[in-house]
DNA sequence: TTAGCTTTTAACAATAATTGTTAACTAATA
DNA sequence: TATTAGTTAACAATTATTGTTAAAAGCTAA
């Protein structure tokens, strides 16, 4: 993702502007490397801006989506993650036991769209999600949530 | 997954019902490749019992899950994607223009958990997604759907 | 500094996927 | 055939996300 300072050009120099809730939903990500939930951004934005909207950060993540900033990730944890690495490929890991993912910059020279047995299938891209249990979720006593959302909880 | 028939055997053994509903939804998924939906699976239950509802079939796909004789995937498609092929390890291509999800059974020897770089992370499974264009799509004129729901679309 | 135009907010509504609930009914199995 | 499990319909509810509207606020270029 470009920081706050380019994105702040690029905005002024296409006609839009630069807006506090804009710029603290900015400077959150940059360099986030914790894949936080727009709930997750809105917590954290509030604590600067007590009047930002849940409505107002979704809008801004989209924005920056669309303008290939920062991507969503869909990892079955219940909300989409959003990452603003966009430019430095990497995997992830996922706790399935409280649902945080983590960065993975192994390389996996492997991991090419096989040549055969495709049948026409063009691959553009090849992600690698592993799922495990993270450091302190196998310390503890399970008394952390489920990576699952309440109403989904088998 | 196992058989229709040894399904049979399964639930008469432990007090459940081997109704006609359980029947045919196992029989729609035995050796199904295509990764279906549960609306998909409803539609196509629908021929052959006209009266199954659509709970019902949510309800035999998450108590197939529990046994373990099937897994949900999601694969940002939408709606969760159900594979019954829960014995041999294999991946994933998806198509990102018309949502179609197709195995592949190909080895990636160095797809495993890094020893180092992890901090205490414990991975259990890596799951590989390609995403790309699918044959069809590919030779169309682009007048298939998007992979996601309408109401998400940008 | 100001006018104009973009954003934000609030306050809802809506959508999509999935699950919960209830009661009446149906059907599988011992 | 009696018992018990399962199904259905008909809704309600939940979660994540987006749409909508109008009013208010606030950037920014000039
Ligand atoms: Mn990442
Ligand atoms: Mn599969
Ligand atoms: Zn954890
Ligand atoms: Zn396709």
């Amino acid at each position: 993702m470009k920081t706050a300072v380019e994105l702040t050009q690029l905005f002024r120099n296409t006609g839009r502007k630069v807006t506090a809730q804009r710029l603290c939903v900015w400077r959150l990500l940059e360099g986030n490397t914790s894949h936080p939930s727009a709930e997750v951004l809105f917590e954290e934005a509030r604590r600067e801006l007590e009047t930002i909207s849940l409505r107002t950060v979704y809008q801004v993540l989209r924005e920056l989506e669309e303008l290939g900033e920062c991507m969503s990730l869909d990892l079955g944890t219940g909300a989409s993650r959003f990452d603003p690495n966009v430019d430095a490929a990497h995997h992830h890991l996922v706790c399935t036991a409280c649902g945080k993912v983590r960065d993975l910059y192994a390389d996996f020279p492997s991991v090419e769209a096989p040549k055969t047995g495709l049948d026409g299938f063009q691959v553009g891209s090849a992600e690698i999600v592993f799922r495990g249990t993270c450091a302190e979720c196998k310390s503890s006593t399970g008394l952390n949530g489920s990576i699952r959302p309440k109403a989904l909880v088998s």
